[in-house]
DNA sequence: GACACACTCGTACGGCGTTCAACTGCCTTT
DNA sequence: AAAGGCAGTTGAACGCCGTACGAGTGTGTC
């Protein structure tokens, strides 16, 4: 591990190397995109681009590199909004929110973002914008940082988990209530031993799957927020 | 897809194969928690074994099935407290803290958690228990599910960053102060931009890191359990 | 002695990331 | 106009991967 992309001093001087470095990043988020991240491959990439795989080597030093550009190109999409016009308390869900639906838009950044140090130009510009919010709450000190991380954290793993879910149902080709229905037929005789799962599981089953997704990530992220309402006094 | 491991009948009444099996997903989780997630090969796991890596094949049906069942297994490490013995407010806590320990102590598994329908036995009787806190702390209905969810994706989420945080030091070689020295003589010029941030990262630096995350993990949990608190009425 | 069956193995296939030396075509220098 | 350099591309090859398959082995039962 010599660095990281962000700090490695470019080799070649850019006169347009630029703009194809930028058209590989851009396909390969699409790629991942459509395919996800274990679809993505560097001969598959090569094809899209109508290139040899090997070429890629020339605009990127390997492919964990891609990722790295991949991820913060994405980033740029996650808005976070200025406190002063929202309250801190709009511009925190708001955040919350948008990074919600960036991932989702994006089902392979759990498995990437956590994987590297993010020190790229849009994770920069967003981490600056998330801690003004907080700052604008009354954290002070590290407390800036356990209030941001902690929402990061919370919305992180809430949108890991749906998006892993959604992916099986789209994959699976079935409409969600199809496919609700049959993994309820899974699991039943599996929790048979454990009789409150029965009723959770048919709690679950008998709402609006996405309608239901949005009311637990509203329910933590209004409680995580209260939290911090009260630790900064009235 | 033919379903889940869990639900699949065995096709070979179990004479001795069961304790064979265990053998195979006890050495699996030997050799993920030596080498990542990257690092499990069929091929290697048949060397751990002294076996050929398509002896495996007869124990389990695919690699992702080796990965469910290593998954129920490490969930049995996971301890969910009584809420008659330790408070609701305790069970939980106790719960996310076992939950973290138990990921830190197996790196792979975030990367693995959210790929497949938890149904394993282990699985089962975790949220069962995890269900009894917050169904004994006054939530009803949904609730009980929110409550759980959002404790479980703020810990999940926390902890992937943390663990991937510290694969990046223990894989570096190099004692934490120096690996915290390097990044951020990575990551300042990187934050030219952003005077901002220059300060956060001093900030982050000037600490015992290791302190650092605890404080971060129980600042978010007891935010979000302060939180409940309020939901919960006084 | 014969058969069944649980289990193991070697071989092989197609795909992966990556290295490397060879090639192409354009720009600059003379 | 000739020569050289250099950005960009390429195909072949290496060693790894998951896994399908058919042939083997040993033990237990009739």
């Amino acid at each position: 591990m010599t660095g990281s992309v962000w700090t490695r001093t470019p080799a070649q001087p850019p006169p347009r190397e630029a703009l194809s470095r930028a058209q590989v990043v851009r396909a390969t988020v699409e790629l991942l995109d459509e395919e996800g991240l274990a679809g993505l491959s560097m001969r598959k990439l090569g094809a899209k681009l109508s290139v040899a795989a090997t070429t890629l080597y020339w605009h990127v030093q390997t492919k964990d590199d891609l990722l790295e550009y991949a991820l913060d190109e994405t980033y740029a999409e996650i808005d976070v909004p200025d406190p002063g016009l929202a309250g801190w308390r709009g511009a925190a869900t708001l955040f919350a929110h948008s990074m919600r639906s960036t991932v989702i838009r994006h089902p392979w950044l759990p498995a990437v973002v956590n994987s590297r140090i993010s020190i790229g130009p849009n994770a920069m510009a967003l981490s600056t914008r998330a801690m003004a919010i907080f700052r604008a709450a009354g954290f002070t000190g590290r407390d800036v940082d356990n209030a941001a991380s902690a929402v990061i954290s919370y919305t992180l793993g809430f949108v890991a988990s749906e998006v892993s879910w959604r992916t099986m149902v789209k994959e699976s080709g079935k409409p969600v209530e199809r496919w609700t229905e049959e993994a309820m037929a899974q699991a039943i005789p599996a929790a048979e031993a454990f009789p409150e799962i029965k009723d959770l599981l048919e709690l679950r089953a008998s709402s609006d799957p996405y309608a239901a997704l949005n009311e637990s990530f509203t329910f933590g992220l209004e409680s995580l927020l209260d939290g911090f309402a009260v630790r900064l006094g009235p």
